[in-house]
DNA sequence: ACATTAAGTGATT
DNA sequence: AATCACTTAATGT
């Protein structure tokens, strides 16, 4: 089990009792990790790659939330679990994928037993409830420049290249915004040299 | 060469 | 920012 990324976080103890009760899983691009209304029984801790995190809307549209990268999980899952409540989300693997699985009553008893798997908990709702505020505000003020641009920098994080293979389209569906509008400010950008424009690919320039 | 799909653009709301 | 209607460009068969 490979947990370099946890060995500054967790203490000594806490690291054994998940080598000893956690599930090492791999998975592929494109796997689907939790579905909506599954039962959440175990919290994942990514160890690489990353999770794609959305949720539907009511005409069944879906909406992007957030990634999960390596040295993080998930928000969602430690409230769903917490409340023995069904998921309100769909996870797929962005790209191939290892973590472990901690099953839900371990984490339980962590909460009370290990103070460093607690900030560890407190620090991932925090660190998602800050991004969701951030996302309040754009949506709110209808910055869809800059949730295109975000998503564009997260795209390059998460592939390591700063070629991104995708379609307008794609990106218009997962900004809930439609592809005339994601052309025309992706050609705003192409203007500013962030980036250069071909077809089902961008490249982002350095100073995006 | 033709059909299909992606991307660009002006005008309108 | 969204939609329409249309054009142009790239790609597959």
């Amino acid at each position: 089990m490979n947990l370099i990324h946890y060995k500054n976080i967790f203490e000594p103890e806490l690291l054994k009792e998940i080598e000893q009760q956690g599930i090492e899983k791999h998975l592929n691009a494109g796997d689907t990790i939790i579905d909506y209304g599954d039962l959440i029984r175990h919290i994942p801790l990514v160890l690489s790659g990353s999770i794609k995190v959305s949720r539907m809307n009511d005409e069944g549209q879906e909406l992007f939330l957030y990634y999960v990268h390596p040295n993080e999980s998930c928000a969602m899952s430690f409230s769903c679990c917490l409340m023995q409540r069904k998921s309100e989300i769909k996870a797929v693997a962005e790209e191939d994928l290892e973590l472990i699985m901690i099953p839900n009553k371990v984490m339980d008893e962590w909460m009370m037993k290990y103070a460093s798997w607690k900030s560890f908990v407190m620090l991932t709702f925090q660190a998602r409830f800050d991004e969701l505020l951030k996302a309040i505000d754009s949506i709110a003020f209808q910055k869809l420049d800059e949730r295109l641009a975000h998503l564009l920098k997260e795209k390059k994080k998460l592939t390591g290249s700063s070629v991104i293979n995708i379609t307008h389209q794609q990106i218009a569906e997962e900004l809930a915004t439609s592809r005339v509008v994601i052309s025309r400010l992706l050609k705003q950008l192409e203007n500013q040299n962030k980036l250069l424009l071909y077809r089902n690919e961008i490249k982002l320039l350095k100073d995006l």
